[in-house]
DNA sequence: TCGAGTTCCATATTTCATGCGGCTAAGATG
DNA sequence: CATCTTAGCCGCATGAAATATGGAACTCGA
């Protein structure tokens, strides 16, 4: 399945500005409404779309530190693995967990209050995840470029 | 300014399916579509809702490594840390980047292709940036949890 | 008790999404 | 070369939704 201009256009838009009006779309893009909706329903179809959210002020919203934490598991039991990732994905703090080829197993982006609050969720969430032998913590200064669209051009 | 128990199921709701109707919200949250109305343009206007965004899926589009990159620099010139950051919000592969406290400056969130994509960026691109010194690259083997949202509860 | 402010709602108007039918161009087939 | 098929696009009509407006209920403080 191939995407055309237009179909890129659409996207890329779209990431922008999710809430669109599709007449605008439509003539910012320089097809009718009707050819718009069309493809945007297979873009959504084929799993280019995933959904649609808003993208909110974390600072506005009291989560005002940022954290990158690396992750070490004890490597005995490979299910340690599977248990971590289950317990990694009930933690709203936790906004990203990716598992990592090279010096560390997991990292961890996480959201919070300010140190304090990172202080308790180390201690009483990340520590206490099973399997965790030792974590490393690098708290965000400034924040260069957040949530970049993805290209499609 | 405060969030009651309804803003908040709002964002909520709204980080999910940014692109719900006013009408459905409303009755999600048992209030009229007009109150929902006005409480949306309120959230917006104070800032907590910066805007709204298609969430696309990075395979589909030809995206299927995710890399995370730390960064030093050359600590000679305090203007290198601009210049970098000036550098790095131009790169469309790069879709985040921090400056941290700890072991090195900087930590890149990039997405690619592939290893031969990502070989190309570091050379033609990162490494070529202004007052770039070393690099540490950490592949991404499996994206445990991806784009959570943000607990508003 | 009175007035101001806030929050909510019902209604009306406008704007939008969507389904349907038709049009055109490109490619396949005899 | 004629014809058939398919894909993409469009205009239009209909139903649904967003939004503006006016007004009711409630809170709070003077």
């Amino acid at each position: 399945m191939e995407l055309d201009r237009a179909d890129r256009k659409i996207l890329s838009i779209l990431q922008e500005d999710g809430r669109i009006a599709n007449v605008e779309l439509a003539e910012r893009i320089g097809l009718s409404p009707t050819s718009i909706g069309e493809r945007l329903k297979r873009l959504q179809r084929e799993g280019f779309v995933e959904g649609y959210g808003a993208r909110l002020n974390p600072h506005r919203l009291g989560l005002g530190l940022l954290v990158f934490v690396e992750v070490l598991l004890d490597k005995t039991t490979p299910d340690n693995f599977e248990r971590f990732a289950r317990a990694v994905k009930l933690a709203p703090e936790v906004l990203e967990c990716h598992m990592v080829a090279g010096g560390f197993d997991y990292l961890v982006k996480a959201r919070l209050a300010d140190m304090t609050a990172y202080r308790r969720f180390l201690g009483e969430t990340l520590l206490s995840m099973p399997g965790v032998r030792e974590t490393r913590t690098y708290a965000v200064m400034e924040e260069i470029k957040r949530d970049a669209p993805l290209p499609v051009g």
